[in-house]
RNA sequence: GGACGAAUAGCGCAGCUGGUUCAGAGCAUCUGCCUUACAAGCAGAGGGUCGGGGGUUCGAAUCCCUCUUCGUCCACCA
């Protein structure tokens, strides 16, 4: 059975690349879900630890219920580069796949679909409402994980996670356990950030700050000591007025000196407010009196600590207007502020409105204004976290890509505030803190613990007296885990696992999160595993449109990754993203890019199908041209793989992807396939076919990070393969030893046939070509042979002054000439050279310059200066040929 | 308001500790070619006072100062 199964497999191969052969155009979407299938039937991409040296990546988890977009492709495809690359060097690559609960943005989506089935969250119980969350979840939940084997990630996918699973779960409870245990979560009453529409509490990073075209209201205040006098306040906000409990002005404020130690009268609410006094007032904004209310603003709040005052909270958790607020109750705050308007200006309250643009907080996820309330909430302590976390990035223990993050990062964490760790939500982790009967409480994992624990405070007490906390925790406070949740090590500290993958290798995100997740990474990576998470964050760009705007639904200009893959390939769709992504650089996204991508996959495909064309006769020997391109090909292969490499270790990969695609278009395919081509119906002889395998296939390895998926097929159908066997494992390396004469040397000769080329287009020559060389013998014309074939030389030959009847070039340091019987045009030529000639002798005059500047000759380098004599002397030799060829033209 | 970054060919970029990697590739443009792997291709060519102005130096795209423009992050004066 096994047997007939690998014959089925063998002539189902055969089959293939027969058809392959004779189709001339490569079309990827018949190959590339066949060998993803592959590498997942032969475990590939599946990790367990063993003896070789980890390379680890996790990946940044995408919310679970989203769908792949432009930021995505680029993010996975440069780990994907990283992870395949480390693969084929032998490394143990492990990419850890996995998705994120994001606990506000899924509640948001589920709450909108219960509401669109007429269900409000509010008469669901807790349990009920997370049961259609997790429906939610399951249903959408993955797509994303899916949509990642198109683009050809090459996850371990047998590892895949969620933020919510249960060892993920256990980890978050744990360590928030051993954070209150060592003092460093509390819970407190702090002015937060209030979100009306998601009702809950946010950190201060999902705060985003948008510039807002508002007005500037200037509001009368009468004094209670004189009713025919009034102050005037400047606000954005006249709906917060019923909540004002005092007044401020600047001490020293001259123009309002007269308030002191006054009362005012709230307008319309007509309550009695005193005038305090505080530096913290601008005199030169409005009219330097400051209303205070204590219970909006974390400025009147401090003001509020500072003096005392009352603090009345006008607003419910949804934005309305609450009892407190005594008038507009159940309005609004938008619709109380338009209101209020009309009514101060009836009530001759209002002395003017003026345009004012100001940055209005908003909720990062709902995008309403936040609202600045005072409640209990849960925090975790930010300073000896920050300390560790500090250090190793400023001393480049952790390598940021670019440095330029370094600041914004050390910035951060010299001003870090507390973080509020809760969240009024049912989608997350819920905070494992039980509330005894009489309001204390105890923090332990599970309820068993707990109440062990209550009951040492109390030993009456049972399981059912014990309340746990309602609230659940922020996203990112499971996310910071991620790297060492992943592998256990929470949970089982010192695991086998945990040792021998962390710390991972890169991590690859966008700036955006440096503070929500890449930072809180670092201190957690240090305070539970006392080392860093990762050894070099590489930070890439937003991926914008080509008119320089970032992708959004709503200006529809993202297109589908799906549908570009569909249409360019999945390698095609990566080329195109790499090609224009240095790291920490904004791309503009261009489809043309996808178009240059599949190009390219064209190219190579049609490479192959010249390449495996061939007939070989192996009693033909290799040409002295074959020969020759042989060597130089093996040199040029080498020194770009070493630069290749170079770049890799400075993750400037979309550099080192253009090395790679110039190396395969214009040396490997333009120079060198021409050079060794067999005439037309002609055999290849053995030599440089299986050389050219050779070369063929250590290109293929080399593109193989970038484009896996023709890279996989063509490597396959190169030689005979076993099955099993792969691309992926295969490390591109450079046999040789750089051959920089050699390098050089071809240079020259490409110089002579683009010479000749340039003549044959001039003149319109289609016939092979005679070629004159001075200066040098023609023994020693650089790679002579693939001069003659390629430039379509019939005979060099060497002679002491050029014929008449010629038109020459410089290629090097010598003046090559073909011969044109009788058509050229002597003055045209005597012009071309002239104006050659003028060029160096400027040229020579500037270097001259140089070396008659003695101080020149003695501050620089002896080996500048052995340059620019060298120069010299070259230019000098060009001139001399120059003008003897212009001398004997004009004769 | 503060900090950081950027400005080089039509476009998006590279150019490291000043001097042969020094003014560069790619795409686009233009001119020839349906040449037998590839017209999604081949062979050529033309594009730039390196944002402006100063300075240091024998020498500056590169270092310093300054101005202009753009971007990002942080702060939030109501």
């Amino acid at each position: 059975m096994q047997n007939f199964c690998e014959l089925c497999m063998i002539i189902q191969k055969l089959r293939f690349f027969s058809n392959m052969e004779l189709s001339s155009k490569y079309n990827p979407s018949e190959i590339e879900g066949k060998w993803y299938e592959y590498w997942l039937n032969h475990g590939i991409f599946h990790s367990e630890p063993d003896g070789r040296e980890a390379y680890t990546v996790v990946i940044p988890p995408p919310n679970v219920t989203g769908v792949l977009h432009m930021g995505h492709v680029l993010n996975e495809t440069i780990q994907d580069i990283l992870v395949r690359h480390a693969r084929q060097q032998g490394k143990n690559a492990c990419w850890v796949p996995g998705t994120d609960h994001a606990s506000i943005a899924t509640e948001a989506k589920v709450v909108n679909r219960l509401a669109s089935q007429g269900i409000k969250k509010t008469d669901l119980t807790r349990e009920e409402f997370l049961k259609h969350a997790w429906a939610w979840t399951e249903e959408h939940g993955g797509i994303i994980l899916k949509q990642l084997r198109r683009l050809g990630c090459s996850c371990d996918w047998d590892r895949t996670a969620f933020t919510m699973d249960e060892k993920r779960s256990a980890s978050v409870l744990k360590v928030f356990c051993d954070l209150y245990e060592k003092g460093l979560i509390y819970r407190g009453v702090r002015m937060v950030n209030w979100d009306p529409k998601a009702l809950t509490a946010l950190s201060d990073e999902e705060v985003i700050f948008k510039e807002h075209q508002g007005k500037l209201y200037y509001l009368r205040y009468r004094t209670v000591e004189d009713p025919e006098k009034y102050a005037v306040v400047a606000t954005t906000r006249p709906e917060t007025i019923m909540g004002d409990t005092a007044m401020c002005i600047n001490p020293n404020d001259p123009k309002n000196a007269w308030l002191k130690g006054k009362h005012v009268i709230v307008p319309l609410v007509n309550r009695q407010i005193p005038v305090i006094e505080d530096e913290y007032v601008d005199v030169e904004f409005g009219t330097g009196c400051l209303k205070v209310t204590p219970a909006h603003d974390i400025n009147d709040y401090m003001l509020g600590e500072k003096h005392h005052l009352q603090s009345i909270d006008i607003f419910n958790d949804n934005g309305t207007l609450s009892e407190a607020a005594g008038l507009y109750v159940g309005m609004d705050r938008f619709d109380v502020r338009e209101q209020i308007e009309k009514d101060l200006a009836e009530a001759g309250l209002l002395e003017k409105v003026e345009a004012y643009t100001n940055n209005v907080g908003c909720s990062e996820r709902t995008g309403v204004p936040i609202e600045p309330k005072l409640s209990m909430q849960w925090f975790l302590k930010m300073e000896h976290l920050a300390q560790i976390a500090l250090e190793p990035v400023m001393k480049d223990e952790i390598m940021f890509y670019p440095q330029k993050y370094k600041n914004t990062y050390r910035h951060w964490l010299e001003n870090i505030k507390d973080w509020c760790i809760s969240r009024q939500l049912w989608w997350g982790h819920r905070i494992p803190a039980y509330y005894l009967p009489d309001g204390r409480f105890v923090v332990a994992p599970t309820v068993e613990d707990a109440l062990k624990k209550a009951q040492a405070i109390n030993p009456s007490v049972t399981a059912a007296d014990l309340r746990q906390d309602p609230d659940c925790l922020d996203t990112w406070f499971s996310s910071w885990l991620w790297p060492i949740s992943l592998f256990d090590g929470i949970n089982t500290p010192g695991n086998k696992e945990i040792s021998y993958y962390y710390p991972t290798a890169d991590l690859v995100t966008g700036p955006d999160i440096i503070f929500f997740w890449v930072a809180r990474m670092i201190m957690a990576g240090y305070e539970y595993e006392g080392k860093m998470p990762f050894k070099h964050v590489y930070f890439t760009g937003i991926v914008r449109d080509k008119l320089g705007r970032k992708m959004s639904k709503s200006l529809g200009n993202s297109p589908d990754p799906l549908d570009l893959i569909d249409r360019y390939g999945a390698d095609g769709v990566r080329m195109g993203m790499m090609l224009s992504a240095p790291a920490g650089n904004d791309i503009l996204f261009d489809e043309s890019l996808c178009e240059q991508g599949r190009n390219f996959s064209g190219k190579i495909w049609n490479a192959f199908r010249l390449v495996k064309g061939w007939q070989v006769d192996d009693s033909v020997k290799a040409t002295d041209a074959q020969r020759q391109a042989m060597k130089w090909m093996s040199a040029k292969i080498t020194d770009t793989l070493v630069e290749v490499e170079d770049l890799f270790g400075k993750y400037r990969l979309s550099e080192a992807l253009t090395l790679l695609y110039k190396l395969f278009w214009d040396e490997f395919s333009s120079w060198y396939l021409e050079a060794i081509k067999p005439e037309y119906g002609k055999p290849q002889n053995a030599e440089t076919y299986r050389t050219t395998l050779h070369y063929f296939d250590i290109l293929l390895r080399s593109l193989h990070p970038f484009m896996p998926f023709i890279t996989e097929h063509l490597w396959q159908a190169l030689e005979d393969r076993k099955e099993g066997e792969t691309i992926c494992n295969q490390e591109a390396k450079c046999e040789n030893q750089e051959q920089k004469a050699v390098l050089d040397d071809f240079e020259i000769a490409k110089q002579i046939i683009t010479g000749i080329r340039n003549v044959r287009a001039q003149k319109n020559i289609g016939n092979k070509v005679d070629l004159t060389v001075q200066a040098v013998n023609v023994s020693d014309v650089p790679f002579r042979a693939v001069v003659e074939k390629l430039g379509g030389v019939k005979e060099i030959e060497h002679v002491a002054e050029k014929a008449a009847s010629a038109t020459s070039f410089l290629a090097g340091n010598s003046e090559y000439a073909v011969l044109l019987d009788g058509l050229v045009d002597t003055a045209e030529e005597v012009a071309k050279l002239k104006k050659e000639l003028e060029y160096l002798e400027g040229f020579l005059a500037s270097v001259n310059k140089k070396l008659g500047n003695e101080r020149f000759v003695q501050n620089a380098k002896p080996e500048i200066v052995a340059n620019e004599r060298k120069k010299q002397a070259d230019a000098e030799q060009k001139i001399a040929a120059l003008k003897a060829s212009i001398e004997q033209l004009s004769k």
